[in-house]
DNA sequence: TTTATTGT
């Protein structure tokens, strides 16, 4: 008796063959529809993308329950978060949940890599903002180390904190929906500076790139959408005015090198480009409410 | 605890 080891014995049969291509092709196509639905649900107007998409702005798309995450393996963070709010009344959360690695980020981001740094573990999508909008599935994602950042105590836990309560007790309630965005600013790398190289080498809590500021764009969605954004440097007391720190969605953009809601028709865009603000978000009565915590 | 770390 012989071994037959020819091809056509170890080989499936073409028609077997046509059908598991056909097969994996449906598949790939369902998953990335699907994908596509669950990213739309949490990024009104498109997700985020590069204006200049390059090997040093490789970002991968992260969902969680509630929020998606732009991830950086280059800068190891997140580069933005992006998650809709629905207001729901009041509504009882659960408690605070442990903080919690991610295997996704490759990078090995611990829950005590910030151990003794000086830095806080800061939310871009808030705990808060979270349980209330998503329940406990979502607030325990918030707790993911992708969804942190380093932040200054005085900024976490102050003037950060006194935006992220405006944005839940004041704008949410107001306008009934909301579309949240939030990210870092890296301080701009200028490749021919050794300064530059140092400070992209050593400037970091574990593996993680120390931003330089963060921002927050707040829009209620609709035909002509409001929008409000901010930028808040580190070094805060933590009691200045929020109003302080307004700028526009465009100078945001200038200093992220990112396009956000890429499908809004250019009329609202151009717009939205030198105004900071647009519609009235009543600033002068919450720019200068108490921080939580002290 | 609508933010957290430190230290016990």
């Amino acid at each position: 008796m012989s071994l037959d080891l020819s091809l056509s014995r170890i080989l499936p049969r073409p028609r077997t063959l046509l059908l598991s291509l056909v097969l994996a092709v449906a598949g790939v196509v369902l998953w990335h529809s699907t994908e596509q639905q669950y990213r739309e649900r949490l990024s009104w107007m498109g997700v985020t993308e590069w204006q200049q998409p390059s090997a040093q702005t490789f970002t991968r798309v992260l969902r969680n329950d509630g929020y998606l995450v732009g991830w950086s393996d280059f800068r190891v963070g997140a580069l933005w978060a992006s998650y809709t709010l629905q207001d729901r009344g009041d509504v009882n959360i659960g408690p605070r949940p442990d903080f919690d690695a991610d295997w996704r980020t490759l990078w090995p981001v611990s829950t005590s890599s910030y151990s003794g740094s000086g830095y806080d573990r800061g939310h871009l999508a808030p705990n808060y903002a979270m349980a209330v909008n998503g329940g406990e599935a979502a607030q325990q994602d918030s707790f993911l180390m992708s969804n942190m950042l380093p932040q200054r105590p005085k900024l976490n836990r102050q003037l950060w904190q006194r935006l992220e309560a405006v944005v839940m007790d004041h704008f949410l309630p107001r306008f009934g929906r909301l579309q949240v965005i939030t990210g870092p600013i890296y301080a701009p790398m200028e490749w021919a500076s050794v300064e530059s190289w140092t400070r992209l080498a050593l400037d970091r809590v574990g593996f993680i790139e120390i931003p330089q500021s963060f921002y927050k764009i707040v829009v209620v969605p609709g035909e002509t959408p409001r929008a409000v954004a901010f930028i808040m440097p580190q070094d805060v007391q933590g009691d200045e005015p929020l109003s302080d720190y307004l700028v526009s969605i465009d100078e945001v953009e200038r200093r992220t090198g990112l396009n956000f809601m890429p499908s809004l028709p250019p009329a609202v865009e151009s717009a939205w480009e030198a105004t900071a603000g647009v519609g009235d978000w009543n600033l002068s009565k919450v720019s200068q409410l108490p921080a939580r915590f002290n």
